[in-house]
DNA sequence: AATACGGGGGC
DNA sequence: GCCCCAGTATT
């Protein structure tokens, strides 16, 4: 016997959902995992040409294991979450080694992969192989606090594990995969974070939160978010037509991607002047040419507020202070994954050197 | 249990 | 500006 909401759940993808999306039905365990690898804290909507331009250089997981990192790097280029790209790289070299290229067919063997966690476990597991495993994402989350009238905050340990006990006793065990799509779509479509088409909705006689009006107040988050703002100056440094970049490797935003010479600045300035000793330190007698200094441009992360600032200079020696840099060729840099601050600088025209 | 990790779109 | 998005890994 199915719950009341599933059933009703059910009935409302059988007759009045018309979401489509490339990845929908899909069958082949890959493509379902790229998806979801993609999809993880990420719209649809952003996701998805994404999503076509991989499946287009990587047909398969094995096309995938033999690419080279620079390159699936810069295909993600832009994305975020660049630890995703990290784990979906290495991912791939496991199934194609430890598999044979054959993707693992149980939710533990799935799991088991980096950058898999119980929820993209459940979906790659039911999707592909109808293993009965509910998905709980922020779809999931958002329908079911309301439906059932929870304020349990979804980012607790207590809230987590409620939800996903819950969840997986809505499951219809027939077809788990079609049940999960149908929840996930369900939130999108109908229960949506803003605007909800309750009255609409084929749940709302049942729904605590509708009967309630508690709609708009569920789900419950607990934590707040602290930002902090970081200022960080690159050095564009050109020598014979190259310039100075290296890879970020710090546990820090933008791991794994390439960057130029940077002096991050603990606090705002308005003209580079302070910055004159770490130049003069860099250049160590050589002597430069500032060729322009670029306006400020902001990037807003979630938890943090980049301001960044371009210098171009030019020497006529190299550099032995950037011996752990890479000297690449200006045409050469669109082969190397940077981050969003740097590729908007690289894609306006040079401003006018101005001088300080 | 708390924190870090991007970027974009809607309001 | 703030919130949220087909979450996961690390500390």
């Amino acid at each position: 016997m199915k719950p009341d909401f599933t059933r009703r759940l059910l009935q409302w993808n059988k007759n009045s959902n018309n979401r489509a999306m490339p990845w929908k039905g899909e069958k082949d365990p890959y493509k379902i995992w790229l998806s979801e690898i993609i999809l993880q804290q990420t719209r649809v909507e952003q996701g998805w040409s994404y999503y076509e331009k991989f499946i287009a250089a990587f047909p398969t997981v094995m096309h995938l294991a033999k690419a080279n990192d620079e390159k699936v790097f810069k295909m993600w280029e832009g994305l975020g979450y660049y630890s995703r790209c990290k784990n979906l790289i290495a991912s791939a070299r496991k199934i194609a080694s430890d598999y044979k290229g054959k993707f693992p067919d149980t939710y533990d063997e799935i799991k088991a992969l980096p950058g898999i966690g119980p929820y993209t476990a459940a979906a790659v597991s039911s999707f592909a192989f109808n293993a009965p495993h509910a998905v709980v994402d922020g779809n999931v989350q958002r329908v079911l606090a309301r439906y059932f009238g929870i304020a349990t905050p979804i980012d607790t340990t207590a809230g987590k594990k409620e939800f996903q006990t819950l969840a997986q006793s809505l499951l219809q065990l027939d077809e788990p995969g079609t049940y999960n799509q149908a929840i996930m779509d369900f939130g999108a479509v109908i229960c949506k974070p803003q605007n909800p088409l309750c009255s609409d909705c084929v749940q709302n006689k049942a729904c605590e939160a509708f009967k309630q009006q508690t709609v708009t107040q569920l789900p419950v988050k607990q934590k707040a978010i602290i930002r902090r703002e970081r200022w960080f100056y690159y050095f564009i440094i050109e020598y014979k037509g190259k310039w100075y970049i290296k890879q970020r490797t710090a546990k820090d935003i933008w791991e794994n991607l390439f960057e130029f010479v940077l002096f991050e600045s603990p606090k705002a300035a308005d003209d580079i002047t302070p910055r004159l000793p770490f130049l003069k330190k860099l250049v160590n007698g050589t002597p430069f040419q500032i060729e322009s200094i670029s306006r400020i441009y902001r990037q807003q992360l979630t938890h943090q507020t980049i301001h960044g600032r371009f210098i171009k200079i030019r020497v006529q020696e190299a550099l032995p202070t950037l011996s752990n840099y890479s000297l690449i060729d200006k045409k050469q840099l669109v082969n190397y994954a940077f981050p969003r601050v740097i590729t908007t600088f690289l894609g306006e025209p040079a401003s006018p050197a101005q001088l300080f």
